[in-house]
DNA sequence: CTGTTAGCGCGTTCAC
DNA sequence: GTGAACGCGCTAACAG
C-alpha cells in the first residue's frame, strides 16, 4: 500500500553517494560537458535509475542560466479563440518538445501587462511566444525592456525590428478575387469583421481587406463589403441585404466564420443552390469548420502547423544567441477547393 | 534607446541595500510573517518600486516549499478538443489566479507518462489539474506515487478515493428521454460515439448511454443506437439508416458533434422540417457549436465554468493540507431549449 | 578523468 | 523590532 505522504525526491547528493563519486561528477555525467569514464558513467546511471532521480528544475534554473521553459502567451478570453489558433499551439508544442524545452501556456489577457511584467521578471521562462498580437501590442515593450527573447505569431503595426511569423494576408484577397474573376463573377459580396475591429487596426482584417479592394479594382470587379458582428444573426442580415443589390451579387467571400453560417442559412432559404446559382468562399477558417457547414466551403487560409513550428525555430535561434539575422516569415496562402464556387450564372 | 542586452533583475540584496536594512527584513516585509515598523516597511516598499523588484520564482521555490504554480494537464492531440473543454481552462485559470497561483497548461498526451514523471518530480509545480481523464488513466498512479496533489476534471473507472469534479452524465439520458417522451416521441434515434471509444470505457460515452437506455426502457421508448466515427460522412450514413426504420424514427439525440452535422444535412435533403416533422437534440456541445448549425440545437450539457472553478477549489484545499474530507462533485445537467424539438408528428 | 568550492536568490532559524 | 547565517539542489569555474 502506497504511502500518501510526500516522498522526498532523490537529490544529486544521493546519487553521488550511491555511485561512490562526487556530486559534480554526477552533474557532468548528466550534461556530458566533460568526458567521463565508461565505468563511472554506468555506475552513476544505474544509481539514478535506482533512485528515480530527476534533476530539480528550480535548482537547475537558479544555478544555471536557463530554465528550459518557454511560455506561450495565449489569451483565451478574447474573441473565443478558434480551431485554427489551436493548430499553432499543437505545432509549437511539438516543436518545442523536440528542442528539449517545455512549453507553458499563459492564458492571461493581452491587457494584463502587470501580470506579464511579473511573469517575465520572475526568471521562470527563457523565452516567449505571443499569440493574438495587436497592432500596438502592449506586451511587446514589456518584453523588450525585460530583455526577454520573444517571437510573435502575428504582427504589430510596425514589426520591422521584431521576430515574427504570420500569414500573408495581403495575398488572400487577390487570390480569392482572381479565382472568382476567372469564374466570371463581377459582383462580389464581402462579409468582413466588425467595424470596431477594423478601426483599432486588427491586422488580419485590415491587411486582407486592403488586398481584396486592390485586386477587385484591377480586375474590374465590384465589391460589396459588409462589416458585421461575429454572430449568425448579423450574417443573416448582411446576406439578405446583399441579395437585394443590383446588379445582383453572384458570389460572397467571408472573413467572418460565424456570420457566414447565417449567410449560408439565408442562401438556403432563398433556394439558391451552391455552387450552381451562387458561389461562396471563406478566409482563414480551419478545415473542420469549413466542413462543418452545408455545403462545405472552399477556403483560403494558412498552414497553422508551419507557423507554430517556425515560430519555435525563430525563438530558439534567438535563445542560442542569434541576435543579428532578421527572422521574419510570411506564410503563403493555402487554397482549398471544396466545391462551393462555380461559374457565375447568366 | 533601450539596450537590447539582458538587464540583470534586481535582487533582494539590492533592495536591502537601497532601503538600508538587512536582506531578511526585506523578506519579512514581503511575507508579513513578522512585525515590521511602519517606517522601514515604507522604505523597503519604495525601494522595491524603484528597482522594479520581483522575487525570483526559482529561488523562492527552492528555498521555500512551494512554487505557486499549478499545472493543468491538457492533452491537445486527442480528439481535437472542443470548445466546452476550453471553458474549463478559462474558468480554472481565473480561479487559480484569484488564489494567487499561476496556471501552467501542459499539452502532453495522456500516454506520455515518461514526461509526466519528470514533470512532477521536477519540483516545478505544487499541484495538478487533469483533463481528458480515462477510465484507467495512467497518469493517476504516477501522481499518487509522486505524492503530488491533484484533482480530476472527469473520472476514472473507480474514483472513490480520488478528488474530482465531473458532469453527471448519468442524468443526461433520462433528461433527454423524458423531454422527448413528453412530446410524444416513441421511436428515437441515437447517434453516439465510435464503438472503440465505448469499448475502452470512455466515461462520458458509457455513462450517458447507460442512462439513456435505462430511461428509455422505463418510458416505453424504443432507442435506435448508432455508434459512428466523429465525421460528417458517418453522421450522414447513420441518419440515412435511421430514416429507413419502421416504425419511423421521429427524433434523434446525438453525443457526436461532427456526425450530427451530417445528420442535419440528411434531414434537410429529405425536406424534413425541424421541429415540425422531426426533432433533434445534442449532448454536451457548447453554445457556440449549438448555434452554428441550421437550425440551432436544443442541448443538454454541463456548465463548464463551474467545473473549472470547483476543480481549482478542491485542489487548493488539498494544498492547504486538507487530506481527509471527500472532495468530489458531479455537476447537474443544464437544459438549453433552442427550439429544435417539438411534438411527435402523427 | 575526477574532486573541491563558490555562488544563484531567497526562506527561515537563531541571536540580539 | 532587526541582523546574521545557513541551506535548498544544482552549475561552473578552479584544482588537481
Amino acid at each position: 500500500m502506497p504511502s500518501s505522504k510526500k516522498p522526498k525526491q532523490a537529490t544529486r547528493a544521493d546519487v553521488a553517494r550511491l555511485a561512490g563519486v562526487s556530486e559534480s561528477t554526477v552533474s557532468y555525467a548528466l550534461t556530458g560537458v566533460r568526458p567521463i569514464s565508461e565505468e563511472t558513467r554506468e555506475r552513476i546511471e544505474s544509481a539514478m535509475k535506482e533512485l528515480g532521480y530527476v534533476p530539480n528544475a528550480m535548482a537547475q534554473a537558479l544555478a544555471g542560466k536557463r530554465s528550459g521553459i518557454l511560455a506561450l502567451l495565449f489569451p483565451v478570453g478574447e474573441r473565443g479563440f478558434n480551431e485554427t489558433d489551436f493548430e499553432y499551439v499543437q505545432a509549437a508544442n511539438e516543436a518545442v518538445a523536440e528542442d528539449g524545452y517545455q512549453l507553458l501556456l499563459w492564458p492571461n489577457a493581452v491587457e494584463d501587462i502587470e501580470s506579464l511584467k511579473k511573469i517575465v521578471n520572475q526568471g521562470l521562462v527563457d523565452g516567449v511566444l505571443l499569440m493574438e498580437v495587436r497592432s500596438e501590442d502592449p506586451r511587446v515593450p514589456v518584453l523588450i525592456e525585460a530583455g526577454m527573447p520573444f517571437c510573435l505569431i502575428g504582427r504589430t503595426e510596425d514589426p520591422s525590428k521584431l521576430t515574427y511569423v504570420d500569414a500573408d494576408f495581403s495575398q488572400w484577397g487577390p487570390l480569392a478575387i482572381r479565382h472568382l474573376g476567372d469564374l466570371g463573377h463581377k459582383q462580389v459580396g464581402y462579409i468582413g469583421i466588425a467595424d470596431e475591429l477594423i478601426n483599432v487596426g486588427y491586422g488580419p482584417g485590415v491587411r486582407t481587406e486592403t488586398g481584396l479592394h486592390e485586386e477587385a479594382g484591377r480586375a474590374g470587379i465590384t465589391l460589396h463589403p459588409k462589416h458585421v458582428a461575429a454572430t449568425i444573426r448579423a450574417g443573416r442580415a448582411a446576406m439578405e441585404e446583399l441579395l437585394t443589390s443590383t446588379p445582383p451579387v453572384t458570389a460572397v467571400i467571408s472573413l467572418n466564420e460565424s456570420a457566414m453560417v447565417g449567410a449560408l442559412e439565408v442562401l438556403a432559404s432563398h433556394d439558391l443552390s451552391i455552387p450552381e446559382q451562387f458561389s461562396v468562399m471563406s478566409f482563414g477558417i480551419s478545415e473542420i469548420a469549413a466542413n462543418m457547414t452545408v455545403p462545405s466551403q472552399t477556403t483560403i487560409g494558412v498552414e497553422g502547423k508551419d507557423l507554430g513550428r517556425m515560430a519555435d525555430q525563430y525563438l530558439i535561434a534567438r535563445l542560442n544567441g542569434d541576435n543579428k539575422s532578421v527572422l521574419q516569415h510570411l506564410s503563403a496562402p493555402v487554397f482549398a477547393d471544396r466545391g462551393s464556387t462555380g461559374p457565375a450564372p447568366e
